[in-house]
DNA sequence: CTGAAAGCGCTAACAC
DNA sequence: GTGTTAGCGCTTTCAG
């Protein structure tokens, strides 16, 4: 308690961070005078742009490497038009946000994408169509993004009009057919996972296969549900046992009581996602039937906890990481003006695990023929 | 091929988003003019500062609204030498990314926490220690955020000093003890949920209690691992069953599988997540043993699969949105020169589901006394 | 209470 | 090749 005024005061959380380093930051001018060229020369060479010395762009470089300077994103935005920002807008229940596998991979795989290309990434979450709608108004009108991601594509979606609308491009991320007009979409082949599945099933004598659907109205679940109906009826067999759920676990372990609870239960079931499946098993194994014994399993996504679980899940893995890298690169090309390049992402994986075997031939099932 | 200098050329995943709107956005010089007042009223109006009568107030929001304006970030940023932005450095190996179920908690929690704040969230995923002091030089540097939040502390975390040295403001997320002269950590009371999590395995009659820690280093992973020990202690057992992992299922297993070969395996095994949990219910089940009737089995974190695993698992939760709520205010304050509000974060829970159960009395297990 | 004007730090024409 | 200069759109003194 001797130090006078002491700099600093009180016992909070908060943390000044000004010891006396407050000495102003070095700007372009500081670096061109100590390089002794002119502030264009500065901005030429940490822009690639020709037309500067070998020599000086040499001192220019030793310059800024002294003084620490990098360019202001801050000026450089407004100068450039451009805020080098990419913008994704989360819209997600919280039940779901902690345990979707998709959006911390597909974040990981943008970055590595943005890597090294000066733009950052700006996130939002939002809870509703409401603050979603509010939130791209906002990225736009505040410039505060160059583009956006477009994930969890629903059927009708307002959002490309709404975009478009406000001048803002965007990459529509996921299985999405292709519209005239509209940029095309960047994802994977959803359907062929779900199409294998069912395929691996009926090779196993499943006669009697269902499907628990996602939260209707998203075009990847729809499509997945539409994948599991075109391949039970090419296989000759009724896509009769849906059942929606919404990808939680508890949706989940519902619909797997309703389907469980048939006069002529499934043998196997094919979920919209790993954690409906998981919570599927758990609902089976609970009620005395065994997984894969009595019931075949197979969820979609591969977290990372599907090897881990009893029995290990049979499920359709897809490269998300890959897939959040081309959506980034293309979505800078597309800001930057330039051609995107054609993208080709890794097909979709059936991983075969413990969690489907053989159908049982049980009196009064629906065997085949 | 007759449409000479076609707009759209090629069948691109591109999307040019100037069907002819490209008129240009409206400035704050506009919305001055529309409203018969000079710009620096329209910018009081807009920073909440007095100094405009009521009529002209009125006169300049309605201006905006029907111009769609709203001040450009860029813009705003620069001037008022502030990013209106915060950062997030991630550093994840890939398995655990789409696994830990703090990440996207966290930042629903902090986005809830900057809503309508005007602050942006930029995040950044980095695989390395290199690319994670360049993230944050980089943030610094460039100016992109005004403050960060530093997560995952490791011992000897380099970063408070790296950020002291850069003059970027921040908070310690997690379960640190508090340093003098650095901000206050924000985190919730882990200790108090891994000891009971012991005591309720004392409580059920387990004497063999383990422990398989996460990853070493951090400071998260260290302090759940000396609450095991200290409450063991307290309760006058031995804390020498310990494997030390690193979070992820694979390790979990093999932790597992290390303890079950000892010539006297734990009855009940703390783990340091639930990933690792769930791996070691899995091989526990997978070598005959029956969770929780032959071994007890509690986790951390509860995420939303553990309870849909078989058998659901035991757990402690933590309010990790409430978390990053608090978080995100606490730094706006920081950076903002206001002294933050305290913090209270709710307890920690402790979740009692199947995978714990009595003691078996083992004959030749080291029992009570 | 309102308006004019000087930056914020950089980029990009445009002369030299 | 290199330097000069005028903005980018907003904030913020400082006169009126």
């Amino acid at each position: 308690m001797d130090a006078a005024p002491a700099p600093d005061a009180g016992p909070s959380a908060a943390h000044d961070p000004k010891p006396e380093a407050k000495a102003r930051r070095a700007t372009i001018g500081d670096v061109a005078e100590r390089a002794q060229v002119s502030k264009s020369a500065v901005s030429f060479v940490f822009n690639g742009r020709s037309g500067v010395s070998e020599a000086a762009r040499a001192r220019i470089l030793e310059a800024a490497r002294e003084l620490d300077w990098r360019p202001d994103s801050r000026a450089r935005a407004l100068s450039r038009s451009r805020a080098q920002a990419l913008g994704l807008v989360v819209r997600r229940e919280p039940e779901l946000l902690s345990t979707d596998p998709f959006f911390p991979q597909f974040v990981a795989g943008v970055e590595s994408g943005l890597s090294g290309l000066g733009y950052a990434l700006v996130l939002q979450v939002v809870d509703g169509e409401e603050t979603e709608r509010a939130a791209y108004h906002q990225f736009a009108r505040e410039s505060r993004v160059d583009g956006v991601f477009l994930t969890d594509l629903r059927a009708d979606d307002e959002r490309p009009a709404q975009l478009d609308g406000l001048g803002l491009p965007y990459v529509l991320v996921g299985p999405v057919p292709p519209v005239d007009g509209r940029p095309r979409p960047i994802g994977v082949d959803d359907e062929a996972g779900v199409r294998r599945a069912v395929r691996h099933l009926y090779a196993l004598g499943h006669r009697s296969i269902a499907h628990v659907a996602g939260a209707p109205g998203y075009v990847h679940s729809d499509l997945r549900r539409r994948a599991w109906e075109r391949e039970m009826v090419e296989l000759g067999l009724e896509p009769d046992l849906v059942v929606v759920a919404d990808f939680s676990g508890a949706s989940g372990a519902r619909a797997t009581h309703e389907l469980l609870d048939l006069p002529r239960p499934p043998s196997a079931i094919v979920y919209g996602n790993d954690l409906m499946a998981i919570a599927g098993i758990s609902v089976a194994t609970e009620r005395g039937i065994r997984v894969p014994h009595d019931l075949s399993v197979v969820g979609f996504d591969d977290v990372p906890l599907a090897a881990f679980v009893v029995p290990p899940l049979t499920t359709v893995r897809q490269e998300v990481i890959e897939w959040g890298r081309a959506c980034a690169r293309t979505l800078i090309a597309l800001v930057e003006g330039r051609e995107p390049e054609e993208v080709r992402l890794p097909p979709v994986e059936f991983v075969v695990r413990g969690s489907t075997a053989a159908a049982r031939h049980r009196p009064g099932a629906a065997a085949g023929r």
